[in-house]
DNA sequence: CTGAAAGCGCTTACAG
DNA sequence: CTGAAAGCGCTTACAG
């Protein structure tokens, strides 16, 4: 049987407020008795029943990390730099891959609304209302769920026209754009504005497809666009599961790259999985977890924190551009 | 604030034993109570206090996955995985990417050593002697970490060698391994095993990389082996970074692939990832997940386990054979 | 079938 | 600075 604050109070000859004061760090003890504590815990081998204290103090120390799925290089490596960042912050993380199933996720909700975790990271696809939830400290990463959930997003906007302008910089003339729509007001929407704008300022006509896609349907929304915009020569591709598998149709209809065609995606470069080496904006993917944690953190803290955090992105040059 | 169950028991003129009765769906209600009780806890919105409900029963609900990274294509499919399947036995998963930090590890081990999850599953690579651990439910995948860790792991042997001799049928004459050895007793050193077998069978002499390695070294690993072998026809790769490494490695020499050198590996098919479309032995990582959290759930209940549990690889054709 | 009570291991005012 | 006591929200023998 694990020894208790009671058998330390007893071994040492205190009460067991003393062994909590001495355990809690609080400075208000006596240093003998500090000492007699101590060596009370040394020699009963105790430490803290962590289910009592949680219980005690009306916190779980866990925070809930949710995510569409998290086997997709972007999600998995988020996933990575949460766990490292909450940890350093005391927290363990709770991983649920809603799969983009609306139940499961609103199965955690409920979760959440019952204080199994202190707080919560989403960065799912649907938009849930569960009034219980408005206490609780939730997080996003692109995704607007309303004013009382900040999140992290990098320069959507900016970075997509930039990636577009080079395209046409380097001589492509007929530029597409092939997207899938949010279900939730993203940020993700921005690169597709970006698009269109640019395409006006050019005076170039739009070669877009952007619907509203589900995980697992990316081979048939790339064959729409293919057949639609067969003449394009400059694609920018948001995401992605999207732009392997934009690549490897291309490739498979005789399609020289970049020769024939330029692609620049989003989030494509992943090299440690394999992925094709394509000329890419990185999100810093690293930064916006640790930011999104803290943030976190902060709001369980009751702490003020901005609405909205945007990072920067890097462009990076790889074999799919000329 | 919250209902608790004092509430509903004064608004159902019951006692809170009662209630908690009613809670827990015991048998022992009288009809008439507990429709009372049902219809207080509907009008007061009442839901259990998890926290209190854990201490009280002395068990968390949580169980924690170590991996040692999770930005890898296999640990990010076993992490979803295993997450579904215990959620669907009630439990929630921490999930711990050690980063073969060593630390890190033991930080966790005391974690679950003082029971702030009730079991976990280890897939990491040092061996730890933690002696709170021995009560604790532990179970593990291909590693083999003592005979109270049970674990789950395919047929590496029998795989290994089957597609060994698929090449060597294929008319491979100079067939290499490359590999990396694991730090703990694993399975996975079944696959060298399979090799150095085959070639003796066939008296082909050995031409075999199989060092322990750190996780990045994979690119010094590769050309290790380029340098020593650079005859070989035929390559068994284990593991699916290193088989990404050398692909790209033996192509930017000018190889092709596989008309100069066929490659066949272990774990090399994630093609969701953007992979490489490879010769691959498959792992039936969803039923794996499974089965791990089926032992441990077991393990967590007091039931007895069997020790080891092997399930079947698939040989998938894939671009890197004949 | 049901209620009153003890107790899980802590923390935290409250006195002193 | 320190101890005795109350209480967090549950479950579970124990009587009846």
């Amino acid at each position: 049987m694990e020894a208790t604050i009671k058998d330390v109070a007893k071994y040492a000859g205190v009460g067991v407020g003393t062994v909590s004061r001495v355990i809690n760090n609080e400075k208000a003890v006596g240093e003998k008795t500090r000492q007699k504590v101590l060596e009370a815990i040394e020699a009963l081998n105790y430490s803290r029943n962590n289910m009592a204290f949680q219980f005690r103090k009306n916190e779980t120390r866990i925070i809930a990390l949710l995510v569409p799925v998290i086997n997709h290089p972007f999600f998995a490596k988020l996933a990575y730099y949460v766990e490292d960042e909450a940890t350093r912050f005391g927290y363990s993380v709770i991983l649920v891959s809603s799969q983009q199933n609306v139940d499961k996720e609103a199965a955690i909700i409920k979760k959440i609304a019952h204080r199994e975790v202190d707080g919560a990271v989403f960065v799912t696809h649907y938009m849930h209302e569960e009034e219980s939830l408005k206490g609780c400290p939730i997080v996003s990463i692109d995704r607007n769920f309303g004013e009382n959930i900040p999140y992290v997003t990098s320069d959507n906007y900016d970075a997509t026209k930039n990636a577009i302008k080079y395209m046409i910089e380097g001589g492509a003339k007929k530029v597409g754009f092939l997207g899938s729509k949010p279900l939730v007001e993203s940020e993700v929407s921005e690169r597709a504005r970006a698009y269109v704008d640019a395409m006006q300022e050019y005076g170039m006509p739009l070669r877009m497809v952007n619907e509203v896609m589900q995980h697992g349907e990316e081979a048939a929304v790339v064959s729409d666009f293919i057949k639609q915009y067969s003449d394009v020569d400059g694609v920018f591709v948001s995401g992605y599961t999207l732009s392997q598998v934009f690549y490897d149709e291309m490739t498979a209809l005789g399609k020289r790259i970049p020769d024939d065609v330029e692609i620049v995606s989003y989030d494509g470069i992943f090299r440690q999985w394999g992925a094709i080496n394509m000329t890419s904006v990185e999100q810093p993917i690293e930064e916006m977890a640790r930011q999104v944690v803290r943030l976190l953190v902060k709001k369980i803290h009751g702490e003020e924190t901005p609405a909205r955090t945007v990072l920067k992105t890097k462009f990076v040059l790889g074999a799919t551009t000329k």
